[in-house]
DNA sequence: CATGAATGAGCCTTCATTCAT
DNA sequence: TATGAATGAAGGCTCATTCAT
């Protein structure tokens, strides 16, 4: 019984290894210029047992996708209420935070975006749409946010919520590919704020302000 | 001499022809899933031939971004006038036209984004720093309009002008990526002037206004 | 002791069904395109367990010829009696019978000369001699019955007994490959008279007849 | 002009050349034991040109077969001339003549009814079906010229023409196959002759005879 | 004894690149 | 100079076989 569950797990186990390590290798070497072997070889396997567990190389990026679409779906879901805010400041502060959430999620770590943004862009359209939507759903809980502040008043009644939402979106991820350079804090934290700032107050001189 | 312009001339228009249909298909198909037989067929010429024009398959990848560089450098250069604005809503004419202007180039043909964005950054580090380069630059001119602005009185004194820049920057090719995929004009300009309210006006409700 | 037996018994059977499945396999796909897999698969067992059963995938192709071997070693002796004839017409009807149960033994199922006669002459040398050998078996018979007609006057006294034996067994396999093909009852009825009336009374024409 | 010609007559020998050795490998060795490298080694050239000249494993197969379908078509349609008989005798060795004829055919070279008879029948429907094919028409044959027979009287007005054509053909593959064994002559004229004298006069003794 | 996870030899096929014509 | 025939490195994938559990 145990004996069964036990190598249940190392198979379990073996399968997110070669996910990882896919994910590793996609990421410095891009897909294309990465072999079954490469990922065989960096985790001491013979290369046909990658065919035990995924059926080709196409299916294992669908699997890095699908691995790091679920990462990014539970960090959002732990963050998603887009209610729960009482002022402005209060409002203020929690976008922030779903914001550096959302950022986060995709800075984190510098392969995310590279295999998600560039790396699965260019293998097929199925892909491509696969990684489009999640996108669409990070602006999706975005613009969300934005209408809630609608209707709490606090954003202007005649906001453009959903392609503002893409606007400020395409602004986050613009700082996610910035930090995927330099991974600087001190240049993230100015890039975020001038998100921000962006966001609430705009560019424009106030005359009465 | 006039012989031999002439033949220089048919290989430069060759030459053109062979990065003009290198790019098409790297559009169509991606960098990796083309071949240069494929190019070769293309132009119905043998592709031994391509070996004369180009050292190998990453030369032509770089001239096709570098046509597609100095194509967007010619058209940047065209609009490249941040000082000449005399009121604020000729200044906001002046960066909303330049705006335009930057997301024409590269929505212009869908084919563009999709090698610039996606096959070109899956190629090797240097063509990634190339057209990141090029994304910067991008940046760079936004920032100059930003800082004229702000030292015109326009725009706010404290305002980020590098970093508002990358953001409004990430925005504008969102713009892109969205049109790559609809190529809808009206959403088109729903997501332009939502671009542009962000810009003058935030999000945020104003309390006088 | 029973028990071993019982043991025992189970595993005959096993041996039995994995001989009979590799058949079954190797008529539907080919030899050379089943996998010890497929078998196992199909009996629902591990593939690893065929290995405790035959030492590799040739053996069990020899198997499955010298099960095929025996099946037809038995059917041919059940008949075997060249010397039971008393008249020629008795004769005749013997050797009937005895060429009909011949064919039968090949036809009666469709698998049997796909994998005797097609499959196994692929494998290797030994397997093609050890076919070879089945059907020369057959004709050997054939000619016993042959050698038995001429000694006791119903066939001619120069009659090449040995030689003609084959070219009527080559005869009967057009039959069996005929019957592979269709099934029909009928066809098969009017090929099997074709042949008897080839051997006894030849094709051409009697004066006196 | 010339340099094309010749350019275009060294690829056509090349080819052939392809053919020729992937026969001899396919008959040696068997279809499914010969790698495409071996073909292209016993040549002497790159395994990948094999692949400008065939589309893949698949194709050579069918090349192969078509070359020796070719051949006995020209072979059979030299002799075949069923009406040029004026008496029995004149008749039988007409038919004679062209069973010598059908056989050398298949028989000339050991390697053609190995390959012919048994690879292609193992590699898929659709060749098994060619080959059937190309038996039948021999069958066809061989029965035009019994049909011929029976029309000028010198053959059973009561002959079944196509099975016993079929049984003959039988007959004479089994001769061919015993050929490609032992390759003997003295062998091949006894089989030859005990084929003929079982069409003519059949098996059985004669009482008047 | 049964199992199936692991293995790697081996095969087919593609394609960038070279070079003789 | 243009061509395309030739090449072989490289890579995806299969499958017979072994062996620890």
């Amino acid at each position: 019984m145990t004996g069964i569950n036990r190598r249940q797990l190392k198979k379990d186990e073996l399968k997110r290894d070669i996910i990882d390590a896919a994910f590793e290798a996609f990421a410095k070497a891009g897909y294309h210029n990465t072999g079954i072997a490469d990922i065989a070889e960096t985790l001491g396997i013979g290369h046909g047992t990658f065919y035990r567990y995924f059926q080709n190389k196409r299916d294992i990026i669908d699997h890095v996708v699908a691995d790091l679409a679920s990462r990014i779906a539970v960090a959002m879901s732990e963050e998603n209420d887009p209610t729960g805010a009482r002022t402005l400041d209060e409002y203020r502060h929690q976008v922030a935070r779903i914001g550096e959430s959302l950022v986060s999620i995709l800075s984190e770590d510098p392969r995310i975006p590279r295999v998600l943004l560039f790396e699965a862009m260019t293998v097929d359209d199925a892909l491509r749409s696969r990684v489009s939507e999640m996108l669409d759903a990070m602006a999706s809980m975005t613009a969300a946010y934005l209408h809630h502040g609608v209707g709490l008043g606090y954003l202007r009644a005649d906001l453009d919520v959903e392609f503002t939402a893409k606007a400020i979106n395409g602004a986050m991820i613009a700082l996610v590919l910035q930090d995927m350079q330099s991974a600087d804090a001190a240049i993230r934290t100015r890039f975020s704020e001038a998100i921000q700032r962006l966001m609430y107050d705009g560019i424009a001189a106030r005359p009465g302000a």
